[in-house]
RNA sequence: GGCCACGUGGCGGAGUGGUGACGCAGCGGACUGCAAAUCCGCGUACCCCGGUUCAAUUCCGGGCGUGGCCUCCA
């Protein structure tokens, strides 16, 4: 089968053929960890999970290599450590910081559905390859020493600006920036920096005396060097990552490696709204994983309402669109529980086969379920909808239904008493009591006995 | 200011050079004492202005609008 998908670096689709089909190799860029995760970074996570199982589906599972990294050295990670636990040395509270923010990050994907990475190298286990890119590129003349600060010199690379279509005139005549007075070209970056007392600090490359740490960027460089060669097939992360950072990883990797590209396809996803608006904390409108899991969402109607827009438009989050998303897999969770373990409709992977068109995916989910096709609850199974944050929302639902019970039945009782004797306006003023409890009522025909029978369940 | 996306019915959201998916909501019907749930059926859309074409929502140009990047934010 074909699988098409947009390629960033060209502005179109194309067919994906990997360079080696027994090992299909994809980085994503991971989060920094320093706060919990938004929903904005779930995006990323989702839709490369998504396209992680489908390359597994068409490549056999144990021929796709996926690696999602965890920067945990970065600024903003010693200004939080810094700024929370002041009472510890700076290193354990950047080791604190990271590792807690870690966990939760992990512990907020699982509730989404996502399948463990292949591999999820950290940052800091990666300095000794850092330290190479740098000696490397310095040696090669693409880097050079300034201030104990490591610099690409991006003049030296004829094509620097090619996956975000920008020369660099464009960006030297917008840049806003002040330009620091160690730089030979004012779009050159940082490769290696010298640290301050308090921060993370590891010898330097190039001769540098004073210890240092990374720059952005250097560090998706090198563990994707590490874990998946010097070139690979895809690389993907968030639209807003094309530049910079994606730019200099483009510029680093290639340059030390002599290397026509870094990743043959890269992909962006799309960025997302919050209730029509920018998401920032200015707004007030900054959505976290955990609150959406806290609010009793189940992950996995995150994971629906996310899909259920193309992974390269923007998204407009809402809470209506979530309450939908909700109806639409409750009324599938039985055709989750009864998956019978069959291969996923094709159907559904033509769809995504399509650059991930996971909301054309989702209308032939709809189609599944509209004929009653058994095939439904697998196909879900398949998109890591497994069905457990679902019926762990319902469990707690049931849980409060059984706190109620001992007051709802007697209620529903006389409720179906004043119905026999047509009674109705009892029989509605009941009913409302219920609904004001939060109770909604289902009544059945019995076809046996012709008795109206009674159901019912919390409103969600 | 430069670069880049996007603009489809009440809402969400695919797709296509020529019979305009799918879902939610809505409407009609069945069922019901009435509802809810369920089942059956139904309608409505391609930002504006030009151009190319036998034919454009789809291609091209311009405009307007929204968003993103250029500020270590996915």
């Amino acid at each position: 089968m074909v699988l098409r998908l947009y390629n960033t670096l060209t502005r179109q689709k194309g067919d994906f053929q990997p360079i080696d089909p027994s090992n299909v190799r994809m980085y994503v860029c991971g989060p920094t960890v320093y706060d919990y995760a938004h929903i904005g970074n779930a995006r990323p996570v989702i839709v490369f999970d998504v396209l992680f199982r489908l390359l597994r589906h068409i490549y056999g599972p144990d021929h796709v290599t996926y690696v999602r990294n965890i920067t945990d050295v970065d600024d903003k990670i010693n200004a939080r450590a810094a700024e929370r636990y002041p009472e510890l040395a700076p290193e354990a509270a950047i080791r604190k910081l990271t590792e807690e923010t870690a966990a939760q990050f992990h512990k907020d994907i699982a509730a989404l559905g996502v399948l463990a990475p292949t591999v999820e190298p950290r940052a800091t286990e990666h300095i000794l390859e850092m330290v190479e890119l740098c000696d490397t590129l310095v040696k090669n003349g693409h880097a050079y020493v300034a201030a104990d600060h490591v610099l690409f010199d991006v003049s030296s690379m004829p094509d620097y600006g090619r996956l975000s279509n920008r020369s660099l005139e464009e960006m030297e005549a917008g840049a806003r920036v002040e330009v620091a007075p160690y730089k030979k070209g004012p779009m050159d970056f940082v490769l290696w920096k010298p640290s301050k007392p308090g921060e993370p600090a590891w010898p330097s490359p190039a001769g540098i005396k004073v210890p240092g740490r990374p720059g952005w960027h250097i560090e998706c460089s090198a563990m994707s060097w590490k874990h998946l060669g010097k070139v690979f097939d895809i690389h993907g992360g968030g639209i807003d990552l094309t530049f910079p950072h994606h730019e200099n990883e483009i510029a680093q990797s290639r340059c030390a490696h002599g290397t026509p590209v870094m990743a043959n396809l890269w992909m962006h996803n799309g960025f997302l709204q919050v209730e029509g608006e920018k998401m920032s904390k200015s707004l007030g409108n900054f959505i976290t994983i955990h609150e959406l899991l806290e609010d009793g969402w189940p992950g996995e109607v995150l994971r629906f309402n996310m899909l259920r827009t193309h992974y390269r438009q923007p998204i407009d989050w809402t809470k209506k669109s979530l309450e939908e998303s909700a109806r639409i897999l409750d009324s599938w969770r039985p055709a989750i529980e009864t998956a019978n373990g069959n291969a996923p409709a094709q159907s559904v992977i033509d769809a995504l086969a399509d650059d991930l068109n996971t909301p054309a995916a989702i209308a032939e989910l709809h189609k599944l379920a509209n004929a009653g096709d058994p095939g439904l609850g697998s196909t879900l199974r398949f998109l890591g909808f497994s069905g457990e944050t679902l019926r762990a929302k319902a469990e707690k639902q049931a849980e409060t239904a059984g706190a109620m019970a001992d007051r709802v039945a007697p209620l529903i009782a006389a409720r179906l008493e004043a119905r026999k004797r047509k009674d109705f306006a009892e029989s509605d003023r009941i009913r409302d009591e219920l609904s004001a409890m939060g109770i909604a009522l289902k009544d059945t025909k019995n076809k046996q006995t012709g008795e109206i029978e009674t159901t019912w369940e919390v409103m969600r």
